[in-house]
DNA sequence: CCATCTTTGTGCACGCGTTCACAAAGACAT
DNA sequence: ATGTCTTTGTGAACGCGTGCACAAAGATGG
């Protein structure tokens, strides 16, 4: 998922929670998978399990709708996608522009999700010339130069940004400014961007990182006891390998930026310097 | 982001809250980069605007690592990359697969941003014969055929799926027998994992349906209340009694999308026709 | 028309995450 | 040393999200 959003702080936009919201897409393929099988009604409880989720959510999230089911039987599935397609916005036309297309541009151009469900990619932009014309996913891909008339002349108010991290911000600034609210940013940086428009953030290496973290965590259970280590948990919290060498963490001392010296380079762990490159 | 997590209900590893570990990635970014210039110490402020964090949330998370910081004058850059980087598992290497060489699995394993933190790509895997042999960012693509001898020969613990809907659930029972434990997932579909297997998704389709939502929302309140479509909501009320034997009440617009162009042979994510398994 | 059975809709309690606000800790100047 | 100033670390309150458990609503059968 996109992690996290920026602004907009108690998004409740008279009743619906955005954690409600961030489910509905995950309804809605469910349910229309159920659609194509011409499956009529569906129960709560069998719906949750296709979505993956608890049956309760489920149906509090749809009492946030209205009550669209009937006691006894559930749910009429053309009907309940209706009405979250109506809810999400679904049921008119968005044209989306694509910023940065390189592999993961062009990836997200010929992706089949996007045109499936009421996003029409109105343009590819990029701000290499050499790109300008070449036709990927069957557009063709325009300059950066005519970023803010694209954006006018489609009505364009959805943004997804696939630049280097540099360009980003940049690119951020002239979508809002062409009147873009809402961006969907693939590049690993910060956007800041005025009240009233919203990001939404996907980033590769940060759900790498957040699975290495469990997976690490995994392999010490394996070979300690993980229970009550609860004085050792400001101490050392690492691996049974690494924790040998470590250099005391507590130590408030260390009042020269030890820098790369002592705690750059970690001995028995060894394979890789504990410094991250970029 | 990623879309939430499987499996795991309490994921507390003694200590360190899943939100707080979602966020070290963050900051590891933002620490890295004041690193690259030099930068000795850093104050909560100053990173928490980095990160785009509240500087209390930012205090709070670095409490559950230790006290890394000194009072009056801030957190040491070097030391608290090397802290979050060990938290995180960075320390080590991380060999990883990419399962499905499209668009997608091309443009992933193009990133950067893998390779600079820990991650290697150890293989990437295709279904297609045509793809085998075929290079990608370097590397030669290997059969699916190989996939199991691919996992053990190389201790991979995390697979990337990027496949179609429909073979991600097969992808995945593949991968998880042959020793993988964590799934970063691509495909539109609910995997299901046994215990003890951590899966994270990323689902382009539903960040933009979560963008359109607030759009939506955003176009409507300059107009008129948009809420209180009494009429709509009333006259559906009493619909359900027929819906169960006629087509539905299906609202006028987009009964079949169709929309744009394609929808006729496809499925409604692109790829391939979501089968939900009952 | 009544009884029974199924399934929704929701009141309630609990736990997690966020934020505020402040005392404690250290740096720095005198 | 002592005082002042800066910034961390955290106790406590609050709000949101989740899940349980059950009453109400409707279908179904006799």
């Amino acid at each position: 998922m996109a992690t996290g959003r920026t602004h907009r702080p108690a998004t409740r936009s008279r009743g619906i929670p955005e954690a409600t919201v961030a489910r509905l897409p995950l309804y809605l393929r469910a349910l229309t998978a159920l659609s194509e099988r011409s499956v009529p009604t569906v129960s709560s409880e069998e719906l949750a399990a296709a979505a993956g989720v608890n049956s309760a959510k489920l149906r509090k999230d749809f009492s946030y709708l209205g009550s669209y089911g009937t006691r006894g039987v559930g749910y009429d599935v053309e009907y309940l996608v209706y009405q979250i397609s109506r809810e999400l916005g679904l049921t008119q036309d968005w044209p989306v522009v694509i910023v940065g297309i390189g592999n993961l541009g062009a990836a997200l151009a010929n992706y089949g999700g996007f045109a499936s469900r009421g996003f029409r990619v109105a343009a590819l932009i990029d701000a290499d010339p050499a790109m300008t014309g070449k036709p990927v996913a069957g557009i063709a891909v325009q300059h950066t130069d005519e970023l803010e008339k694209i954006i006018t002349d489609n009505g364009v108010s959805i943004g997804v940004i696939a630049t280097p991290a540099g360009a980003a911000q940049q690119v951020c600034d002239r979508l809002v400014a062409a009147g873009v609210t809402s961006i969907l940013n693939f590049a690993p940086t910060v956007l800041s961007v005025p009240d009233g428009v919203d990001v939404r953030k996907v980033d590769l290496s940060i759900e790498l990182q957040i699975l290495a973290f469990h997976e690490q965590r995994k392999a010490g259970e394996e070979t300690v006891a993980p229970d009550e280590v609860a004085s050792a948990q400001a101490a050392a919290q690492d691996t049974p390998g690494a924790a040998a060498a470590a250099p005391a963490p507590l130590a408030p001392h260390r009042a020269a930026p030890a820098a790369g010296t002592d705690n750059g380079r970690q001995g028995p762990d060894g394979d890789v310097p504990a410094v991250m490159p970029a």
